[in-house]
DNA sequence: GTACACCTTGTAGTGGCTACAAGGTCAATC
DNA sequence: GATTGACCTTGTAGCCACTACAAGGTGTAC
């Protein structure tokens, strides 16, 4: 895809590959209000994309990548997008939040591991199913309760 | 609810009330075949449930809050209520391979967390968006790979 | 002009529910 | 027997962040 100018325009397909997002994705974008509507040839026509795109959706998969929802990307956008002037404040709040709610997940899959691991550990795996642990365990509650 | 042979029978909300399972989640465990279809005093009426409905479901809330997906809990169910004397083998297996997923999803997010806090120590919060380094490493990147 | 890769929009599906809406049932009271 | 009111019924839509199609249109090279 080249253009009058010299420029070269990226497809969707293009941008998809050298971004690292797929092109369904980078639609589903769009849909949402995370990425602006892409430049077009006319109704119908292909999407046209540039260099600053696919930067923009770099920033939006590593965001993803560190678990991020797309509100908070939205959010980040708008504030890598503002004034450069203004103070990061709120980039930090998002990101803290984000962690402390990483930590919560971590915190609560953690015990779940445990518990997992420990009703595991008291069948054998060779007794009859009536005798099993992990089925009593989970029949009855945590054996330790009984 | 009481029908004529002395036994109690349970609606549904007395069912979810017992068993610490909502009723929407009951009536979609009946339609995804978790758990048989209630008996019923005819089409349209209510579904009407006993003191063993109270246990399968309760069963099946402690497998999910150890995480296990629906499709594991039907298997687990099964065997639960098969032959009684057969080794429980795939209990183990199931048990052993959904805490394989859990251990890696911790390691998933465990990387994830290490890397969002590296991202996060190196802003204090009060630098102009312009040099934030949460948004400079979103933007390109690991600040270690550059 | 024709082949072919790639694009377009729209829709349905994923998992495990929750949240409604519009109407029906059940038990108790009058 | 009528009414009240709590609870139930089915059906549908929504959540999240996509993925996977289907049917047809566009762009480009030969």
């Amino acid at each position: 895809m080249v253009n009058g100018q010299g420029d070269t325009t990226l497809s969707i397909g293009e941008l998809a590959s050298r971004s690292g997002v797929s092109a369904e994705a980078i639609r589903y974008y769009e849909r949402e209000h995370v990425v602006p509507a892409a430049a077009r040839g006319g109704p119908g026509r292909y999407r046209q994309y540039d260099e600053a795109d696919v930067e923009r959706l770099q920033f939006i998969r590593r965001a993803r990548e560190l678990g991020f929802s797309l509100d908070e990307v939205r959010e980040l956008l708008a504030l890598n997008d503002g004034s450069p002037s203004r103070p990061c404040t709120d980039v930090n709040r998002i990101a803290r939040a984000h962690l402390a709610q990483v930590d919560e997940k971590l915190a609560r899959l953690g015990a779940l591991r445990a518990e997992l691991d420990r009703v595991i550990s008291e069948c054998a795996g060779v007794v009859p199913v009536a005798d099993c642990r992990i089925l009593s365990a989970l029949s009855g509650g945590p054996a330790s309760d009984r």
